[in-house]
DNA sequence: CAGTGGTCTAGACCACTAC
DNA sequence: TAGTGGTCTAGACCACTGC
């Protein structure tokens, strides 16, 4: 049995609490502190909690600032190529991007091996952040070949990128193949989406293929219970 | 800054002997109290820095157990319908399958509405678990249309569902549409892999559609570091 | 039965945020 | 500066596993 100890019970308390709507989605929770003085349980009791309901991805935490009920997630086909923006007002939702930096530098070791490079290339590294209704709770970073792609860090990056490649550079005809996989943040994608080191989430990699080469490589980041993916089949006859 | 805290140098210590090898793949970590002496920190230093651990995949515990060092992650293309055991043989791993049940009930509600059912209809229901290397990291649960599926539950259970719907029932032309999100195991799913409730899973769901219609949802909960989805697109001129 | 992980207490100080 | 979450101590008992 479980469910009878104390944790477990805080964080029912605290669930019902929140799909009875009494804690709206997107507020904050009461302090630790104060839920511990509430229920009368120590702080530990208190966090086990939050913790578990954070792994439910009912909640989510903004490092050093407080916990908070976290919204519906948002659905997406990685398969598809159609910016996210148009996603995004397709079911009614804000989302922001930011770009948070543009550079040339050298390639790291995956990314070398990928694109076919030599271990000591340069290669164009593209990073930004997106949120959606407020929320920071996307980070890509893209890296490009950059024989294939001249003049790209002088263009606007704060748009759809898929579509510079296919518009702006003419890569049309092409391929995408894609990772998904459970990893936290590190340190610095965590400070960048302002949650802590080792917060949950799904990795997503896409590698954009032309005529059998590599010639971007795509990761995206995205909290654990902000994102839902959801890809349609084609009719198959096997 | 981090790093300077004390169980992030203790996740650094174990995270050295493990990458090095002193801890092989597979093997049982030092007992929490053990590593708390050999280190000399307080036991939820320990546990902090197992966490840590846990949620970057590299290692797993078994309830009330231990913890163990993660073997390498089983890579999966979720939008084949190959069966897995061939999947597994490619990779050169050992895969086992376990009937947990395989019954006729009331449908869900989820899932009566995926097959378009009334709120009380009966499905099929066929639930497994299933082993790589020795280890259980995934979960099925397969719901069937009554209608469609005649005799299934005295069929033999234990080898690819997906051969027995193509080639038993001769479903061939069909889509599969999936979804793919990050969800813990509840306290049955957890039971059924020997792992504690709440433990972090991706949770892969699959709806078999033929002419229009979905007849079989699937889901599957895989522990988040024992797997890797692997999708090959297509080659498109959009 | 010994040892493990799971839960829990009642405190403490620190780093950082918001005001 | 007050209050927050983040880290930490030094214990404790319980439920369960493996012998």
């Amino acid at each position: 049995m479980n469910s009878l100890t104390t944790y477990h019970s805080v964080a029912a308390r605290l669930q019902s609490s929140i799909h009875s709507g009494e804690l709206a989605s997107g507020s904050k929770l009461p302090s630790e502190r104060g839920i511990c003085e509430q229920l009368g349980v120590s702080r530990v009791n208190a966090r086990d909690a939050l913790h578990f309901l954070e792994a439910q991805g009912l909640i989510y935490r903004l490092n050093r600032i407080g916990w908070f009920v976290s919204p519906a997630p948002f659905i997406y086909d990685p398969t598809q190529t159609h910016s996210l923006r148009d996603e995004a007002r397709a079911q009614n939702r804000q989302l922001e991007t930011e770009l948070i930096s543009a550079n040339r530098t050298a390639a790291p070791a995956v990314i070398a091996r990928k694109l076919e490079l030599s271990a000591t290339a340069a290669v164009l590294n593209v990073v930004r952040r997106r949120s959606v209704d407020g929320r920071w709770v996307l980070l890509e970073s893209c890296y490009y070949r950059e024989e294939d792609f001249p003049d790209l860090l002088s263009k606007d990056l704060t748009g759809s990128l898929n579509a510079l490649v296919r518009d702006a550079y003419g890569f049309k005809k092409r391929r995408q193949d894609i990772g998904i996989s459970s990893k936290p943040l590190n340190q610095t994608q965590a400070q960048q989406l302002q949650v802590r080191e080792g917060s949950p989430a799904l990795k997503l990699s896409r590698d954009l293929i032309v005529d059998g080469r590599c010639i971007v490589a795509e990761t995206e980041h995205w909290l654990h219970d902000a994102i839902e993916m959801s890809i349609r089949g084609r009719t198959t006859a096997g």
